[in-house]
DNA sequence: TGTCTGATGTGATAATATTCACACTGTGAA
DNA sequence: TTCACAGTGTGAATATTATCACATCAGACA
C-alpha cells in the first residue's frame, strides 16, 4: 500500500509529466520534476522508488515510461468507474471537468432529485433519480462516488452509495460525514481549505515562516 | 505556528461544534468530537492543547467557549479578506457557497475577462475586469485569492494576485503552479483527489486494509 | 465529608515522513 | 580506453505526527 502522501505526489508528478510530454519533452531530471510539482529532488527520487522505475544519471527519467509506470499503479484495470450525485452548480462544474480529466475515468451515471433533470443528459452524462441508484449501479463496481448534494442530504446519499457497493467517496457537501470501515472517504471541505490558506497567508504577511 | 495537520483538524472540529451548537448541545466529550470529525479522542485532546482550552472531566468541552477559542486562532482580526478570479461554473459555485460559509469571510471582489460579466453582480459579488486587480485590491490586505480560471491563464492570474499583495492562494485550475517563497499555495486538484479516492477504494474492494 | 468514576492533560513512545549525504552509474570528451 | 562529472538510488539521520497510558481532576452519590 503506497503511503497517502507519496500517492498524492505521484499523481502530481503524472500531471507535470503529461504536460511535459505534450510540449515534446522526452526526459526530465528529478530537480525539474520537483520544481514543477512543488516538491524537492530527494523527495522525487524517494517517491519514484515506490513505483519501481529507474532513471538514468545522464538523461534523467524518460517521460513516457514514467507516465506508464505511474498509470499502472493508479489504474491497473480498464478505467475508474465513477458516479456523481447532485447536479447543482458544483456538480455540473465537476462533470464539466471530466471532459478534461484523463480518459481513464469512466463516468457511469449522474443522479439528482430534481424532476426537471431526470432523464436529461447533463454535461455529457445521463441523469437518473436517486431512487434508481441501486438499479443503475448494480452492474458496476464503482470506485468513486462524488457527492455534491445539499448538506442536509449528504449523509443519506453516502449511505445509499455505500449500500450500492461504492467503496470510495469524495464529499463536497459542507458537513463532515461518517462512513463504516471498508469505505474510503475524502471530505472536500472548501471552508477548511480556505481557512487554512488564510491562516498561513496571515503568517506570511506578518513575517513568520511556515 | 500551529502544525498544518492540527490546523486542519481544528477547522473540522469547529464545523462539528457549530452544528452541535445549532442543535442546542452545550457540551461535548473528546470522543464525541472525534467520532463526528473522523478523528480519535487522544488526537482531539492533543489538538485542543494547542488552542489552550481546557475541558472538564465530567462535562467535557463547553461548545460555545471552544468555538470562540478556535475562532481566535483562525480569525484574530475582523474577517478574512478574500477575492476570486474566474466566474465560470466552478467560480460561481464557490461564490454561492460563500453565502453559507462562516460570516468571517469578507469577499472583496470577483474578477473575470468576459465583458458580459464585468460590472455585474455575480452570486452577491461585484465583478471587475482582471486588469483592475491592482486598483481594486490595493486598499485591502487580501489573505485568500481563489483561482478558478482556465488552465492556460492560471499562472498569469497567480502572478497578478501576488503582485497585488495576495499571500495565500487556492488554485482550482487543473495545473500545478509555482509561487515565490512567502506565498502560501494550495493546489486544489480535483483529478488528484479523485484518483486518490479511487486508489484506496480499490484497495478496500480487493480486501486490503488502509 | 469521603469515596468512586470516568474523562481530561500530557510525558513518553511509536509510527510515519522528509531530508541528508554519499557510493554508484552511464555517458560524453579527450 | 580512461577520466571526469552530474545525477541517481538509498541507508542513515532527522523531523514531524499520532498514539499510548496514566496521574490528575471535578463532580455525583452515599
Amino acid at each position: 500500500m503506497t503511503p497517502i502522501k507519496t500517492l498524492e505526489r505521484l499523481i502530481m508528478y503524472r500531471i507535470v509529466l503529461e504536460q511535459s510530454a505534450a510540449q515534446g519533452t522526452t526526459h526530465l531530471f528529478s530537480k525539474d520534476l520537483a520544481s514543477q510539482s512543488g516538491s524537492n529532488p530527494a523527495q522525487v527520487r524517494r517517491d519514484l522508488m515506490t513505483v519501481g522505475y529507474s532513471g538514468n544519471p545522464q538523461k534523467g527519467y524518460a517521460v513516457a515510461d514514467l507516465i506508464e509506470k505511474i498509470r499502472q499503479l493508479l489504474e491497473p484495470g480498464e478505467g475508474i468507474p465513477m458516479t456523481l450525485v447532485g447536479t447543482g452548480n458544483l456538480g455540473r462544474a465537476i462533470l464539466g471537468h471530466f471532459n478534461r480529466l484523463r480518459p481513464k475515468f469512466n463516468l457511469i451515471a449522474a443522479f439528482d432529485t430534481d424532476e426537471n433533470k431526470i432523464g436529461r443528459v447533463i454535461a455529457g452524462c445521463h441523469c437518473y433519480h436517486v431512487n434508481e441508484i441501486p438499479r443503475v449501479l448494480a452492474p458496476h463496481t464503482i470506485q468513486l462516488g462524488v457527492i455534491t448534494v445539499p448538506e442536509a442530504h449528504a449523509q443519506k446519499t453516502a449511505d445509499q452509495l455505500i449500500a450500492a457497493g461504492v467503496r470510495g467517496i469524495a464529499n463536497f457537501a459542507p458537513t463532515p460525514m461518517r462512513v463504516p470501515a471498508g469505505v474510503y472517504l475524502e471530505n472536500m471541505q472548501l471552508t477548511l481549505t480556505f481557512e487554512k490558506v488564510a491562516y498561513y497567508a496571515r503568517a506570511k504577511i506578518s513575517g513568520g515562516s511556515v
